[in-house]
RNA sequence: GGGCUUGUAGCUCAGGUGGUUAGAGCGCUACACUGAUAAUGUAGAGGUCCGUGGUUCGAGUCCACGCAGGCCCA
């Protein structure tokens, strides 16, 4: 059998789409699961993606990422079951069917039904499913695409539906409320994606107030009261552009590492002298202080001033605050301060207030404007609430006519009648009303003319800046506490935290810095969403809240409506079909029912229409939201089984996962919901390793979008490149966590440069081995110990090169594994390995030499497949066919290694380290180097390589120099055309020594001295250094001191060799003998006509193994003498069986070197 | 505004624990080579290592403060 050979260049895309078509049709993938049985599992978990939207190029990039390490535990021998998934719910896909229907939120329920609404998200959520597989498909991702879980469908639901009722068993779900952006002309809360709507954010000029709020005197205030003396009463200044909110304050937030001031100043409005607490940098901009002069000027015009310029520093003086004391906000927190708004004044009383108006810390306090201390009402800012709960501070709640407690700001936008003087006010104009009244007061502005008039307004001012507003009513958004069910994350923190340092962050930053941040500012997960395609709550509530019940399943809640049935409260259980209906009745039933389809559906409308009683016989209502999608998917490593309903020790055996990989965009998505529900339902982490990967950009590192046209089209570029080069390019390019700035130009760069290199090689080991009719054997080899320094060497490097990608996949880091690939591919094994070898391919006959290089690049062509095959699943898969195919039988036969037929079922070798030479490694890189430099010598000198000389000389300063270029001269020889390699030692007293300091040594040595001993050991004398190197040691005398140096201090490298040309790498030297023979000027000759009798041969269109008869014209002397004296050489190379001169040449070419002009006549031998 | 992250040659990227002359590939220029040839070799041009301070005998590397890009969250 034949090794299959191709015409260049290879077609990668074709590889790609044969080699998918023999995955298929051998079911590849199902085999590299199934032939792993019995096996230690991998567990990998897909997150799932959505079908609504084409899949991009980023997506090849994610899904090579969770690829690779899945086939490189295969090749491991581990089991990786692969279970695919659909992300279907959601506010995307809301969103976009809206659009298409032309329809709004408001319109759902009026102008189409729940129902419909939601059937409609059903079929728009898959609509690009044969796109996603296809691409999956094209691009080697392999997951199992037959029997993906959905979280749409009844048994996912039902499975969340467990989970919750779990966690409502532990006392991890609870109502309660958040402060959410909410509008009270539409009377509905907005996403953050409405709010992030073009044109909702508007400048608006707004009077804000610097209100003064009194400190008690208490021990924790005492030291302000001391440092202000006199009795002055003590205020603390809080800024806010919403003076609405100020009757809601319940504390105040400092900035524990802020510096603030209490300083002694006026207040602009009473006069009263006052000392107040404030930022210590926004002193001087809160506190404006009069020009002297212009006061001056304005007093003259007084007569009752007897001295204008004597008044007016007077008063400046007395205006101008003065500074008593510094604090630390730490210092300040806890202090008490009287609230604004009192009892005493007809504001209402609150419950908790004893708990209420303190100062506490925030780390949202900033110093960029305002005073440095933020007033604080828990009720109308997200800031403010979080801060407030985690010290405590309650909010300022009142009840309605039904006693239900409520914010002090109705849902319409106006303050509730308790609110005194101001009660009923509008808080912003929400209902338009006329306000061009001359007498007309915003309820802002009669707030700051009350506190004005009584003395608790330092300062207030229109304030112009950007609010936001409602993109539907265009009226200012209100942060307002809106009603939410909660998990309660915050009760397992420590645990999250302790938990997550055990996982394997792929970059470790993401883990620590954004994730690990994330949880120690961790607040509890909001779960309500008013939205309508989703997972319905399983929760069903009394009317009045007091009586509930939390459903876990199904069947559950097929009990419960029994119950309500018994109780009358439903007429009859929807779940169940009548017992009265036929089925062709049902079919033919206008009323879509839950069941309809054969199928339960859970989501709303029909679980909405399922009414509960309660033990104590009221009906109970099902809470009319839906869950954040974020909880079907961190859900997916149980509901992907249907588990805990069934399949308990499927689950078990799937959790927690070894490995995951999603977008660095999922941290606080996936990959926190996963870690939150393992903890507290498994107490465990969901996943042990986790890569988050970057974003893919255009190749100017812009964002791809198709509105700017940069976005790649990832079937184009598959269909351009082949999947290969695609993957391979995205992961040597860039490690996985960084942005990938993606170029065309640099995919076909890896397909040259890569697959182009690889390919020529396997195409030389075919054309060759096929030539030979040869065929690697498994068993019949030559042995290790009989192979050539060469073949050592590269079987040494493959070795090394095992053990390092082994290391770099074992670690998550494909980039690395990808670089030490290529790197030995292209350099090592083709640019060094083949290139030395190649005359040991096609040179006679199938010797044990020959048998040698045949079997050492098959290894190294079979193994580097193997590596690579994580990330170039096709192409590794085509080289390994072809490699091995011939193989088979005898390797299936014998159950060898190389029995599987694909790549992706062997298992990857293990590093034979008997095998690693690392000094044979050490001097094949010195005959690499001594032969660069030598090309560089004949550079320099215009001798080509073809024109043989007789030495180059390497000075030596060791014997094991010596020893290791010794043992590869024959390699230099060969590479850069010379007869010898000789050795220079000191014993030839013509070697020029340089000696450099070993400055890393040295300073540590000296510290500051290192600068003159260093620059004295440069100027050592070739003397000096002799005595160095003899003694090991030498003392010398700088500035008066003396060192006392060894040998370890310097380096000493030969540099010249007086009357050579030499060239120099770092301790290497070589020097080339340049003086042309007779001898070797023939040779030459004799050289120059081998090259181009193999070019005639190549241009005349001979095969390879074809032998010819050549006869030149013999006008010149010289060129006689060449032929004669190396006939026999000439002879061999150019395969030509007679090689004659004959005086006229007739029909024939001339050849054109150097100085000759040569008739020949070449023709094919035929026997 | 906060957290995280990136910034090194025209481009893409390397540069353990600080060590004086900062590298590779691509691209560019020139020359050479040519039974692997859309390959290869040699040489050359190309750098304020984002900026400013600091620590140190010595900073691309450590610290601080900034600037610019990115992501996430407000």
């Amino acid at each position: 059998m034949k090794y299959p050979e191709f015409k260049q260049p290879l077609n990668y895309a074709q590889v790609g789409t044969d080699i998918l078509k023999w995955w298929q049709e051998n079911g590849i993938f199902e085999k590299s699961v199934s032939s792993r049985e019995g096996q230690p599992t991998f567990v990998f978990y897909e997150g799932p993606p959505s079908a609504n939207g084409a899949p991009g190029i980023h997506h090849v990039m994610a899904r090579t990422v969770k690829d690779i390490f899945c086939r490189y535990q295969t090749l491991l021998g581990k089991q990786v079951p692969r279970k695919g998934g659909w992300d279907t719910h959601g506010l995307p896909i809301e969103l976009q069917v809206e659009k298409e229907l032309g329809i709004t939120k408001e319109d759902i329920g009026k102008k189409i039904s729940i129902e419909d609404y939601n059937q409609r998200c059903r079929e728009t959520v898959m609509r690009f499913k044969a796109q996603w597989d296809d691409l999956t498909q094209k691009m080697g991702y392999w997951v199992d695409l037959n029997d993906p879980y959905i979280t749409f469908e009844p048994e996912y639901i039902e499975s969340c539906w467990a989970l919750l009722k779990k966690l409502y068993d532990k006392g991890l779900l609870y109502k309660g409320y958040t402060i959410q952006p909410y509008s009270p002309a539409a009377g509905t809360g907005l996403s953050s994606h409405e709010l992030n709507q073009p044109g909702t954010y508007k400048d608006v000029k707004d009077t804000t107030i610097v209100a003064q709020f009194k400190v008690t005197q208490d021990e924790a205030s005492e030291k302000l009261f001391a440092a202000a003396g006199d009795d002055l009463p003590v205020h603390i200044l809080a800024w806010t552009t919403t003076p609405w909110t100020l009757p809601a304050n319940t504390a105040l937030a400092v900035g524990k590492n802020i510096d603030y001031v209490l300083a002694t100043a006026e207040n602009p409005y009473t006069h009263q002298k006052v000392a107040v607490v404030v930022a210590k940098v926004l002193l001087d901009k809160l506190v404006t202080v009069p020009n002297v002069g212009a006061l001056a000027k304005q007093l003259e015009k007084d007569p009752l001033v007897q001295d204008p310029l004597k008044q007016a520093i007077a008063t400046v003086e007395s205006m101008r605050p003065k500074v008593v004391a510094e604090f630390k906000g730490a210092d300040l927190v806890g202090i008490h301060y009287e609230r604004l708004f009192g009892q005493d004044q007809g504001f209402p009383a609150f419950e908790g207030e004893e708990r209420a108006f303190r100062v506490i810390p925030g780390d949202f306090v900033t110093t960029e404007d305002g005073t440095g201390i933020v007033h604080i009402s828990p009720t109308f800012g997200a800031d403010d609430f979080r801060a407030a709960q985690q010290a405590d501070i309650p909010a300022l709640l009142v009840p309605d006519a039904d006693g239900k407690l409520g914010p002090i700001v109705d849902r319409t936008g106006r303050y509730v009648p308790q609110m005194g003087e101001f009660g009923g006010r509008w808080v912003k104009n929400y209902d338009g009303h006329d306000q061009s009244g001359a007498d007309y007061k915003t309820l802002d502005e009669s707030i700051a003319i009350r506190m004005r008039t009584n003395g608790t307004a330092f300062k207030t001012e229109k304030y112009e800046h950007t609010y936001p507003h409602c993109w539907r009513t265009d009226k200012p958004v209100l942060y307002y506490p809106l009603d939410s069910w909660f998990i309660k994350t915050t009760a397992v923190k420590d645990r999250l935290i302790e938990l997550n340092k055990t996982i394997n962050w792929k970059p470790e930053s993401t883990g620590t810095g954004r994730f690990g941040n994330w949880l120690e500012n961790l607040v509890d997960w909001n779960l309500s969403r008013s939205r309508y395609w989703g997972t319905p709550l399983p929760i069903w509530r009394t009317q009045d809240g007091t009586e509930e019940i939390c459903i876990g399943s199904i069947a559950e809640l097929e009990a419960e409506i029994e119950k309500a049935v018994a109780a009358e409260i439903m007429t009859h259980n929807p779940l169940r079909k009548p017992a009265s209906s036929s089925p062709n009745e049902e079919a033919d039933s206008q009323q879509p029912t839950a069941n309809s389809s054969n199928k339960i559906d859970l989501h709303r409308p029909y679980v909405d229409d399922i009414f509960l009683v309660s033990p104590s016989g009221q009906p109970m209502y099902r809470e009319t939201d839906l869950i954040d999608v974020w909880f079907d998917s961190g859900a997916m490593p149980y509901a992907q089984w249907h588990y805990p309903i069934e399949n308990a020790e499927k689950f078990q055996k799937n959790f927690p996962a070894d490995y995951i990989a999603e977008g660095v965009d999922q941290t606080r998505g996936w990959f926190f919901t996963l870690h939150a529900l393992a903890v507290m339902l498994e107490d465990s982490v969901a996943y042990k390793n986790v890569i988050a990967n970057g974003l893919v950009l255009d190749k100017n590192g812009n964002k791809m979008s198709k509105r700017l046209g940069n976005a790649i089209d990832p079937f184009a570029t598959l269909a351009q490149f082949g999947p290969d080069a695609t993957r391979w390019y995205m992961i040597v390019n860039a490690p996985p966590w960084d942005n990938l700035k993606f170029d065309p130009a640099g995919v076909t760069e890896v397909q040259r440069r890569f697959f182009g290199t690889l390919f020529n090689t396997y195409s030389f080991y075919a054309l060759y081995a096929n030539l030979d009719e040869f065929q690697t054997s498994e068993f019949d080899r030559v042995p290790h110990a009989e192979l050539s320094e060469l073949d050592r060497w590269v079987l040494s490097k493959l070795q090394s090169l095992v053990l390092e990608v082994r290391g770099h996949y074992d670690s998550y880091d494909p980039t690395k594994a990808a670089r030490a690939i290529q790197d030995f591919v292209t350099d090592q094994l083709s640019n060094w390995y083949v290139r030395l070898s190649r005359r040991r391919f096609w040179k006679g006959e199938l010797t044990a030499d020959k048998r040698a290089a045949f079997e050492t690049l098959q290894e190294c062509l079979v193994v580097v497949a193997q590596l690579m095959a994580p990330i170039a699943p096709f192409f590794a898969e085509w080289l390994y066919k072809n490699m091995t195919d011939g193989m088979r039988a005898e390797a299936v036969a014998k159950n060898t290694p190389l029995a599987p037929e694909s790549v992706h079922l062997t298992l990857l070798v293990e590093a034979n380290e008997a095998r690693i030479d690392k000094a044979l490694e050490e001097r094949m890189e010195l005959a690499q180097r001594i032969s660069s430099l030598t090309h560089s010598l004949r550079k320099k000198s215009v001798l080509k390589v073809r024109q043989p000389l007789q030495r180059i000389l390497v000075p030596v300063l060791n014997e094991s120099t010596r020893e290791q270029v010794g043992k590869v001269e024959d390699l230099i020889c060969a590479e850069v055309n010379v007869k010898h390699v000789e050795f220079l030692d000191d014993t030839s007293g013509v070697l020029v020594k340089s000696v450099k300091p070993n400055f890393k040594r040295l300073g540590q040595q000296y510290g500051p001295k290192l600068k003159v001993v260093g620059a004295r050991i440069q100027q050592m004398t070739p003397e000096e250094i002799t005595q160095l190197e003899k003694l090991g040691s030498l003392t010398v005398e700088v500035e008066g001191e003396t060192y006392t140096l060894t040998t370890d201090d310097v380096e000493i490298r030969t540099q010249d060799l007086p009357g050579w040309l030499v060239a120099t790498d770092g301790p290497l030297t070589v020097a080339l003998d340049v003086t042309l023979t007779d001898e070797l000027r023939q040779e030459g000759v004799a050289r120059e006509l081998v090259n181009r009798l193999q070019n005639l041969r190549k241009d005349s269109g001979l095969e390879v193994q074809d032998k010819i008869r050549v006869t030149l014209g013999n006008q010149q002397p010289e060129l006689t003498a060449a032929v004669q004296s190396f006939g026999d050489y000439i002879r061999t190379e150019t395969q030509a069986l007679a090689l004659d001169f004959a005086a006229d040449v007739n029909g024939g070419v001339v050849l054109e070197f150097d100085d000759y002009n040569v008739p020949v006549r070449l023709e094919v031998a035929t026997s």
